[in-house]
DNA sequence: AATAATAGGTGTTGATATTACACTTATAAA
DNA sequence: TTTATAAGTGTAATATCAACACCTATTATT
C-alpha cells in the first residue's frame, strides 16, 4: 500500500475564522463589529470573519482577517474554540474557528473600519448578531476573564503608558464589577510587571495620576510556565 | 442580491477529529493509542481520529469516533483546540479539532480495541506519535490539570465507588507529583461533592479504605457558574 | 493467641494571602 | 483663598495553605 494522493470519500468544508476583537477606550470594554454589506444577513451585525485559504495556517488566516479590518499587524490573537453545529451557517455547512484579539482602540485604521461599516460597541450593549456569533462573544468574555485573573491584560488594550485607575477601570469592565482601589493596586503591583514612570497624567483629574509601563521581560517570564501555574489546586512545593 | 447557494471561490478542507483518551487503572494515568494499519504512517502510533461528515456536528463526530473505538456511548468529551498548520498531514491539507475524553479504563470494549490494535500507554511513557499528535497530548495534559484543579475529575476516570487513596493517586498522576494525604483529603472533601459510604474496600490494604461516591447533583451545581469562578483574581463580594 | 507488617485515617500550628475599610494629598477651577 | 475632585496610602481581622507525626484497623505470620 502506498501513500495516497488525497483522502478519499471524505467530506470537505469551508473553514471560517471569526474574530472577537476587544478594545478599551479608557472607560468601557468594547467589541469591534461589522455591518454586513453582503448576503446572507446583509445589513446585520456580525463578527469580522473570513475563510481559510490553503496556503495559510489557522493562526495566519485569523491574523490576515484582522489586518484586513484594522490595518494592524502583529496583533495579540488567541484561538478560542471551534464552532461546528450543522446549521450554524444557512448558506452552507461550515465550521468556524473563533479567535479573540485585544487591541488598543485608538490604533486601528479608521478608513478600513469605515469600508467595512464597522463600529465599536460597549460589551454590555451589543446589537443582535448573526449565526452563533453571540455564543462566540460569550466564550471570549469568559476567556478574557480567565486570562485577566492571572496576568495583567492591559498590555494590548491600553496605550504604552497608562495609569493605575485606568487599568482598574479596564478590570472593572472585564469583571463587570467594582474593585477596591487599594486592594487592586496591591495585587496588580505584586505581580511585578508594572514599572512606575515619573510622569503624571494631566488633564483628567486635578491631582493627576502617575503613568506606568509594562515590563515586557518580566511579563514574558510570568507567562512562560504556561502549564498549570497559578491554579487554585496547584501542587505544593512548586 | 439573493442568498447564494454555496460560498464561491472558497477552499474546502477535510476536517479531522482526534481524541486524546485518558484512562486510569488505579495506578497510572494512561492514554489509549492506536497502531495504524493504514497509510500514511502505517504501523506507527497515533491518536484515534476520523473525519467530520456533513450530517454531524463537531461534538457528534468526536463522539462517534470515540464510540467506534471503545464501544462506549455518552462519554465525557471536551473540545481542546484546533490544529491547522499547513503541513501537519502529509497526505493533504487538513485541519484537526482535538477533543479529550475521560473514561474508566475497565469499561471499554476489548474486542474493538483489539481490532484497532490499540493499547493503553502510561502518560509518562508514550511512544512516538505521528503528525502533531504529541502537541495535542501536551495540550490535553495541561487542560486536564487545569480542570482537576477546580473540580474533582474522578467522576469519569474511576469506577462508581472509589477510595480517597485512589483518588489521590489519580491526582498525583495528573500533576506528576506527590501530595500530602491530609491536605489532599481536606481540600477534596471541602469541595463538598463526595459522599462517604459505609463500605470498605477489602483486599488491597489490611485496614481497608472507605468507599466514596460522587454526588452528581452538587457536582453539577459546582460546575454551572462556568464563568470565571474559582479564579485567583476573583472579584470580592461574590 | 500473640506479634508484625501494612496502608488508612486524623489535627494543629505558623505563614501567607485576602478582605474590608477612611483619611490625606496634589492640583485645577472658581 | 477656597472648594472640588480624583489619586494615593496602611492596618487589622480573617481565611487559606503548607508542613508535619502518630495512632488504628486489619491481615498474615509465627
Amino acid at each position: 500500500m502506498k501513500i495516497p494522493e488525497l483522502y478519499e470519500n471524505v467530506d470537505r468544508f469551508p473553514v471560517a475564522l471569526d474574530a472577537i476583537i476587544f478594545g478599551f477606550d479608557r472607560d468601557n470594554l468594547k467589541l469591534l463589529l461589522i455591518k454586513r454589506d453582503f448576503e446572507p444577513k446583509k445589513g446585520e451585525w456580525s463578527l469580522m470573519g473570513g475563510f481559510l485559504k490553503s496556503d495559510e495556517s489557522l493562526d495566519e488566516a485569523a491574523s490576515r482577517i484582522l489586518t484586513n479590518l484594522t490595518g494592524l499587524k502583529n496583533i495579540y490573537l488567541e484561538q478560542l474554540y471551534g464552532f461546528g453545529e450543522i446549521d450554524r451557517d444557512p448558506v452552507e455547512r461550515t465550521i468556524s474557528i473563533a479567535y479573540y484579539s485585544l487591541i488598543n482602540i485608538l490604533d486601528h485604521n479608521k478608513e478600513l473600519v469605515k469600508q467595512y461599516s464597522a463600529r465599536w460597541f460597549p460589551i454590555d450593549d451589543l446589537p443582535d448578531l448573526i449565526f452563533d456569533h453571540l455564543k462566540m462573544v460569550e466564550a471570549a468574555k469568559a476567556r478574557l476573564r480567565y486570562k485577566a485573573a492571572r496576568q495583567p491584560v492591559g498590555f494590548e488594550l491600553l496605550p504604552e503608558k497608562f495609569t493605575l485607575p485606568e487599568l482598574q477601570q479596564l478590570y472593572e469592565s472585564i469583571y463587570e464589577t467594582d474593585l477596591d482601589k487599594r486592594n487592586f493596586r496591591r495585587r496588580i503591583l505584586s505581580m511585578g510587571v508594572l514599572v512606575k514612570t515619573n510622569e503624571k497624567q494631566k488633564g483628567f483629574s486635578k491631582k493627576g495620576a502617575y503613568l506606568y509601563k509594562f515590563d515586557k521581560n518580566k511579563f514574558d517570564m510570568l507567562n512562560s510556565p504556561s502549564d498549570g501555574a497559578g491554579l487554585s489546586f496547584k501542587p505544593p512545593n512548586v
